[in-house]
This record gives C-alpha cells, structure tokens and sequence, in this order.
RNA sequence: GUCCCCAUCGUCUAGUCAGGUCUAGGACACCAGCCUUUCACGCUGGCGACGGGGGUUCGAAUCCCCCUGGGGACGCCA
C-alpha cells in the first residue's frame, strides 16, 4: 500500500510555524516513501474561515517548496457529502438525532464543572430514537461505546490507552446541517485514502473519538504521528501576540526557504549530531523512530546561524535574484551583472539573511548621504585627509581596476609613510561607505567602481575642511 | 477538577527501546585567545545538564513507583 499524509490546515488566520512543521514532517514521509501529500483546506468554521487565510497557506506553501499533489481539498464543497454519511450512520443505529438546546448543554458544563467532573453529554436522546422534525433544531451524535479500550498505536508517543467511557457521544452534524471537526476529519481521512496522519499533539486525545469513528464506517484506521508542540523561546506556548508565528514573516525577515526547513526539521527531530540538512538530505533521512517526544523552543540565534550556513551555500546569481526584491524595497534594482555577484560574495560570510546582506551593501548601489558620526570623527581628521588624497590621486591613474592592484598601491603608501594599513584604510571605508564596516577595503573599493570611489574620497576631503573651518 | 502527553547544558539535541564502552557527546549562544585593514568568516580553548525522592540491580541518564514542573484535551472551534 502507498503512503498518502496530508497537511489539514484551518484557514482562519496566519500559517504558524507549528502547523508548517507537521507540513514539513508530513511531507518529507510522503516523499521518503514516495507516496503522496495531499492539502485539505478545513474550512468547515464558516464564521472564521477566510480567502486571505487560505491563500497565505497556498503562498507559504509555495515558497517553502512543499509540494501538494492531485488539487487541494475544500470541506466547504464537500458538505452534501458529510451529511450523507452521518445520515447513514443514524440508518445503521450508529449514530443518533438529539434534540438538546444548547442553553441544556451549557448548564450540563457548567454543573459537571462546579461537581468537578469532567464536562460531558448525559445521553439524554442516545436511546429515544428520535426523527428530525421541521421547526426543532437537532445535532446527529455519534453513539460511542460505553465501555472497552480504545488503543491508539502512535509513531511518535508509542502506544496510548484511552478509557471509553471517558469520551461521551460527540455532535458529528451541527443544527446548521454543517459536520463538526472530528467527523469531517474522519471522513476526509476516509475519502482522500490517507495511511498516515502525521500532525499536533494537541489532536492526541482527540485520536480515540476518531478511530471509534474509522470502526463504525468500518474502515481501516491510518497510522498517526502525534509531534509535539512548539513553545516560545520563554518555553510557553506560542502566542500570536507576543511571538512571531508567520513563515511569511521570516520570509519578509530574508530568511531562505531551505533554512526555514532545516531549522524546523531540527526542532523535534535529529539525525545523530548532523545540524545541516539539504531539503534532499531531509528527505532521505527522515524517520519518524527520531521525532522527539517533548516540546522544543524557538531559538533565534540558532536558525540565524542555519540561515548563514545556507547563505554560504547559495550560488551569487541565485542569490542576487532572492535578494531583489529587497533592493528594489530601497528603490535599487539589481541587474544578474558580474559585479552584483561580487557584492554578494563579498558580504556573504558578514550576512545571516537576505536582508542583512542588502542593508549592508546599499553604498555599492546608491551614494552615501550622511556618515556614521563615530566613524566620521574618528577616521575623517585633518591628519587622514592627505593620505586620502594621496590615494586618490594613485587611483586615479590606476589602469587596472582590481582588488590585487588597488591593495598594492595603498601596500606602497603605507610602506613610504611607515603607517600601519589601517591608518588608510579606515579613514577610505568611511569615505566609501559611511561606517567602519565593510569587506575587505580593495574590494570594496574594486567594486563601488572607480567613479564614485574618486568623487566620495573628494566628498570626504571637503567634508573634512568644513568641519575644521 | 478529570483524562492524556512530556522532562539531558540557557536553547536545539546524541545517548533511553535491547542498563556497564557516559568522570554524559555535538550544535547554537556566551567567555577567552589566535588570524587581521574594519566587520564577519575560520581556528583553538573554556563555561555549562541527566528536576527531586524512593526502589530494582554488582552497576541506572537509561527500567519501575511517587512527587514536582511544563504542555494538551475536556465546544453545535479546528
């Protein structure tokens, strides 16, 4: 039999990070065993489901690279189909029509809850074998056992005992005719021949009431991998408030694809020692045996160490083409020139992030308005100011423009003035870029291009004399 | 309250199933040093953990029990 996982996402907000790693571990099983990944969008909530929602999933989705096969699945078309199956079950006597109000059910709650018991239905209408009326408003309730174990044999927790009579009979068919989580899960699981189900560990106890269900079809029950959840980096539960839970956010943060995966494939999952997984090592590798069984913490330091390791990876034309739209946010457009591949791997070792290489090179793209005030009093005196001129006029006359050149006729100067390289090349950098930080200083200056090399040293120097008139 | 899950350095984890090779290994972070034209990268070293208590055993991070702590579920949300 081939694997089919899915990923079955609510589209009522942004996709968070939990959820993208269930998608991740589900998909890397289907790929592994070169079975199928299926997208089921369950937007059965009709209040909070939204368009937006579910094409933020489509968009991380797609950027992340984690393919669905055959078309996406909307429980919001398939509703004459849930219906139908619930009414089934209440042909089969599997299943039953209650006519309890809701204000009936509340109370129930709340007095089970004051008595410290744990809140469930009384099974008022289990055995009336009532008919929906026009006019009374009625839920279908599945008729769960009353007693036996229920044993579900986990990938990721091992085997898990629950009591049947710790479930109570759940509503499958809301009065609204629509079909409740647990049921349209199982007959989605059903329909779309899923063999493994791989999500939240937050569905664990959720899993008994399901397989009760898979029984009363009368079908085979899939495999499950319950996964952990992912706290804060305070080690509470992740907020939406206080924490960043958007892949679409880290994507705007200039984060790769690829990193975003080996960082979330390492949260809760390990290949002995090894931290750098390619997507295809990923998929080679991974294994449910090695999911971790306790929650794991967001830690920012190291996915920003991850990101570096890719951004060391990246080929510089690739790179420059994830980058643009970064630039073009500044009003720069990059061309694919040999020079904007220099730029990138010039700053590739200095930058964790897509964005950080384009915030740290906008002075190879645009002139330099103000310089760092620091910078500029230390490094832009009365004293460097001849030695800048002195370069400059070296370079001026430099016929070949490359960095080994460039690098030889500051070696000169330094070595008839008897200086240490530093006294040339800081009060430069401030000149050609504004702060005391940048690539080596003949590469910087090889690739801010002899122009505006020329014309900032010359900025520099008035800007000197008129901070000492 | 009831039920379920979890527990190794600050964080991610190896080791736990098949107890000894673990005076607990790796990575991030942090600290010190080296390299050096700045910043990074890189290299070397350092700091740093089996939550507590009982068992079982010649021997426990590993097995059992209790406690504590964290998380989840208990909805006509998913």
């Amino acid at each position: 039999m081939s694997v089919v996982t899915r990923f079955a996402p609510s589209p009522t907000g942004k996709l968070h990070i939990g959820s993208v790693r269930t998608a991740l571990f589900s998909w890397l099983y289907a790929r592994r065993h070169q079975g199928e990944f299926l997208l089921r969008i369950e937007d059965t909530d009709r209040q909070r489901s939204t368009q937006e929602a579910t094409q933020l999933i489509f968009d991380s989705l797609n950027w992340l690279g984690l393919n669905y096969d055959r078309e996406p699945v909307f429980q919001s078309h398939r509703m004459e189909n849930y219906r139908a199956k619930a009414s089934a079950l209440v042909e089969e006597g599997k299943a039953y029509y209650c006519t309890c109000t809701k204000e009936r059910l509340d109370a129930l709650r709340e007095d089970a809850i004051a008595k410290k018991l744990k809140p469930r239905y009384d099974n008022k209408c289990r055995d009336l074998g009532l008919k929906p009326t026009a006019g009374t408003p009625c839920t279908i309730r599945f008729r769960n056992p009353i007693d036996g174990t229920v044993v579900v044999d986990d990938m990721v927790q091992g085997q898990v005992d629950y009591q049947n009579a710790e479930l109570d009979d759940l509503i499958i068919i809301r009065t609204d005719g629509t079909p409740t989580y647990n049921f349209a899960v199982v007959v989605d699981e059903i329909d779309m021949r899923c063999t493994h189900v791989i999500r939240g560990d937050d569905h664990l106890n959720n899993t008994p009431r399901q397989i009760n269900l898979f029984h009363a079809f009368g079908k085979a029950v899939p495999s499950f991998g319950h996964v952990p959840m992912i706290l804060s980096p305070e080690g509470r539960k992740l907020s939406k408030r206080e924490n960043e839970v958007s892949v679409l956010e880290w994507r705007s943060e200039g984060y790769l694809p690829e990193a975003v995966l080996n960082y979330l494939v390492r949260l809760g999952w390990s290949h002995g020692d090894q931290e750098l997984f390619s997507v295809g090592e990923m998929i080679e590798k991974f294994d449910t045996k090695k999911i971790h069984r306790s929650p794991a913490s967001l830690d920012h330091k190291k996915f920003q160490w991850i990101n570096h390791q890719h951004m060391m990876k990246l080929s510089p034309a690739n790179a420059i083409k994830m980058a643009e739209p970064f630039f073009k946010e500044r009003g720069i457009e990059v061309d694919d020139s040999q020079r904007s591949q220099q730029i990138f791997e010039a700053q590739q070792s200095r930058s964790h992030t897509l964005l950080e290489f384009v915030e740290k090179s906008v002075y190879f793209f645009s002139d330099v308005e103000e310089y760092d005030e620091k910078a500029a009093a230390k490094h832009l005196t009365l004293k460097s100011q001849p030695l800048l001129a002195e370069l400059r006029q070296s370079l001026e006359g430099l016929s070949d423009w490359k960095s080994v050149a460039i690098h030889a006729k500051i070696t000169d100067i330094v070595q008839e003035r008897e200086i240490g390289f530093g006294a040339i090349a800081q009060p430069v950098r401030v000149a050609l870029t504004g702060s005391t930080v940048s690539p080596g200083i003949d590469v910087t200056i090889e690739l801010v291009g002899r122009d505006r090399v020329l014309q900032r040293i010359d900025s520099a120097m008035d800007w000197i004399d008129k901070r000492s008139s």
